[in-house]
DNA sequence: TGCCGGATCCTG
DNA sequence: AGGATCCGGCAA
């Protein structure tokens, strides 16, 4: 059994919701100053296209989308509210601008303070705008199969925050591991 | 070029 | 419930 194997390319360059679904138990690693930095995600939400009214691909492409727009296996990291980091990872074939928002994620190792909540998991992992259209492929930012995977049931529920979006602000497209502590929202 | 509002979080 | 505090997108 292969130990803490980085995602391939191939994970992300999949149907949105089925790797939202799949990055769910999977450890996100940041190594800065020599320091790892590992956390296991336990809530996300997909953002599946340019037809998703809640996604910021919506808009069609940017400067600010055009990472989403890009190949899949990146980070797309923004600024919300003038102070807080979002990070999402691209998904998808190239063009279809779709992503997944990690909201959540369980402290694992060199992780202190609140993860819960997709600003805050951000801050604690160092984590800011210097990443966005980041490789997720490179050596010091990365997402891995963990050491030893868990059974656990996935909740699916309505994405957060997105109320703006009409028909497509109740879609369930929240996925979170059933019965963990470290969820943002019920 | 100006304005509106946000995939949030904290405090009261 | 309200404020903090940038910046992207769109109207003008």
């Amino acid at each position: 059994m292969k130990r803490n194997t980085k995602l391939p390319r191939a994970f992300y360059a999949r149907p949105t919701e089925q790797v939202a679904k799949d990055l769910l138990g999977k450890h996100l690693v940041h190594v800065a100053d020599g320091v790892e930095r590992r956390a296991r995600i336990v809530e996300v939400e997909a953002y599946i296209g340019a037809h998703d009214l809640a996604s910021h691909s919506s808009k069609g492409v940017t400067a600010r989308t055009s990472v989403m727009y890009g190949q899949p296996g990146h980070a797309y990291v923004y600024l919300i509210y003038g102070m807080h980091h979002c990070m999402n990872v691209v998904t998808e074939p190239e063009g279809n601008g779709a992503a997944v928002l990690l909201r959540a994620v369980e402290p694992v190792a060199g992780v202190e303070g609140n993860t819960r909540g997709p600003g805050l998991l951000c801050r604690a992992l160092g984590i800011d705008k210097r990443f966005n259209g980041h490789d997720l492929l490179s050596k010091d930012f990365y997402i891995a199969e963990p050491p030893s995977g868990e059974r656990f049931t996935i909740v699916t529920r309505p994405r957060i925050g997105v109320a703006y979006a009409g028909e497509w602000a109740d879609a369930p497209l929240r996925f979170y591991i059933e019965g963990n502590s470290w969820i943002s929202k019920k």
